[in-house]
DNA sequence: TATGTTTAGTTAAACGTTTAACCAGAAAGA
DNA sequence: TCTTTCTGGTTAAACGTTTAACTAAACATA
């Protein structure tokens, strides 16, 4: 068994409140007293069961982290990456992270985790989009929230979330820079705020040059974002239009299964068309051709959640803060020139 | 505030003790008085607080889970995808995981991390190979433990391992099959275990269908094994050895580093030089060409370990157990049949 | 000298559980 | 009827901390 306060305060001839007053430096004690129980704490190879602590504190010094099942389970390490970033950055804080996953399909009782029904957490990081029904249970429990790439509208809390409006803007200036007027979008999942964002962003793009902005470029009924996605609403897109050069998706998954369409297609990436992605995940750095795309600095967010997380848990202070963290343009081989032809 | 087991009594009219005799299903407690109390429970959605019944339990229903800090980031998710596995299959034990990574280089004086030192956690899994001066500091801890991937040579502990003798030698007899005679190897990192079994399992295959094992043939040399040493340790081979049609690389990464060198020489894969890796890294599915490889389940390998963790930490027995998890071998278009040109 | 103030601690309550030891009342055995 | 045994609880101690309230001794003030 490991040592408890009392066999310090036994071994130093002090009370346990002294060995405790003693370790928080608490000015009641003299320095002598200080020196001696430290001493013995050093000895024994003394800490403070976190336990027992958190009991009278009423802190565990553990946050949870939520996502869905999907999230957590799908091949592209998305929002895994941004676990380990706060993984990470919660041992800079002295907190460890709890993860749970949403099941999906959400079972009609809402189950909360057991890590806030036995108050195992202090806080909770939300990552990505999550259940109303779900979100609306988990608020009840009065337990601070922040979330990750994701926010429900009106909804008061602190957030860490992706410059997605930028960055689609960042994706449809590139293509612009390389001459293409006739840019295309393809994206799905409609009523995800970070997707119609980057939507926005590259609206305002075209628009900003005097480009054309019609129906005719956008597909925006997929139901998913997936790759499969990515291929269908390629193939939608490009039955309706011929004009195009360029094609923005709303992420790189969709892009790869885009550029799996062009190829089966014999259409050529990127001598006949351009195309971008969003959110640099692996395969686009290994993919033929390779993939340019907006990068999401996947770990940076997962620190920065626990950042603000600390801060939230520190100054009792629920203002709602909001940090977002930039983005970034990435050049591989699947945009290039416009070739008149 | 969520609701204390004394608002559970004082709704019920009866004492602590009884609600929680009640929660245990204790047989001292009526049919009737276990309803009632069981009804306030349900209306006031009470949960006992996991700290507090860690406290005299000393249980804290977590796991920790431990690996340097190379390992956690580095960018093939090998281990983070064991860890995710181990997530996965602890919430069906209730139990919550907690990670932490070692420094590299390790200080002088090794700090255990909290969780350990602080009682947070009721086993460790430890994955990957880990600093012997580490694991000796760990140990003193009196704490269950259990691997994967690795254990430490003797050590009487329980381990989840990879099958990599097997793996080796599947790997192996998947060249011979394919009319290869002069099949070489490349590896690294020589002091783990795992690459010297997989070794060992390809010379079994090779004696088994008597064809030529020499020094020739090999390339051991490499310090670790990352895509560099691949590509290093393929020049070597070739400069040494003409006669090689296929090999066998002791990771995906070496592999990819061979397949580069091969590449930039103009030697064409499968056609003129067959390859084969072993771990099924995501890159190695979209490589080209794509990567025949044996692939480690390495989700499988986190739930195994949390499978027996909760089997350890069930059973007071701390006999060392051993779960050996099977390999598959994976064709893809890096290895082709030997042509006679 | 009597009284107040400081210093450096100690005692005890509290946090939310579990569980061993105890006990009142009913049923059973003599 | 008196003891014994069951039944169905309750009381209280314990887990390892923190911290408010208290106190004894030393010192200062009038």
């Amino acid at each position: 068994m490991p040592p408890t306060i009392k066999d310090v305060a036994k071994h130093a001839n002090v009370s346990i409140a002294t060995v405790s007053l003693a370790i928080h430096d608490n000015q009641r004690i003299s320095e002598e007293t200080k020196q001696k129980v430290m001493q013995v704490i050093k000895e024994l190879n003394y800490h403070p069961s976190r336990p027992a602590r958190g009991l009278v504190s009423q802190k565990t010094g553990n946050i949870g982290f939520i996502l869905t099942e999907n999230h957590f389970l799908r091949s592209e390490p998305f929002y895994t990456q941004i676990f380990l970033g706060a993984e990470f950055e919660a041992h800079n804080h002295d907190y460890y992270m709890l993860l749970t996953t949403i099941p999906e399909p959400l079972p009609k009782k809402v189950k909360l985790p057991r890590f806030v029904l036995e108050r195992n957490v202090d806080g909770i990081v939300v990552a990505g989009k999550i259940p109303e029904k779900y979100l609306a249970q988990l608020e009840k429990e009065e337990i601070p929230i922040v979330f990750v790439d994701y926010y429900p509208d009106g909804f008061d809390c602190s957030a860490v979330l992706i410059d997605n409006f930028n960055g689609g803007k960042v994706a449809a200036e590139h293509l612009i820079d390389l001459g293409h007027k006739y840019i295309g979008f393809v994206g799905g999942d409609w009523n995800h705020p970070s997707i119609r964002n980057r939507f926005d962003g590259y609206i305002s793009a075209l628009e900003q040059h005097h480009l054309p902005v019609s129906d005719l470029l956008h597909i925006t009924d997929e139901d998913n974002t997936t790759r499969e996605n990515g291929y269908q609403a390629a193939k939608k897109l490009l039955k309706k239009n011929k004009t195009i050069t360029a094609i923005f998706a709303c992420n790189d998954a969709m892009a790869l299964g885009v550029m799996q369409y062009l190829q089966e297609e014999g259409i050529s990436v990127p001598e006949q068309m351009s195309i971008i992605g969003f959110d640099d995940v692996e395969a686009a750095q290994v993919s033929t051709p390779t993939l340019s795309t907006v990068a999401v600095p996947k770990y940076e967010l997962g620190l920065e959640v626990v950042r603000l997380m600390d801060k939230t848990l520190d100054t009792k202070n629920i203002t709602s803060n909001k940090v977002v963290v930039g983005v970034e343009l990435i050049r591989r081989n699947s945009t290039g020139n416009l070739r008149l032809c």
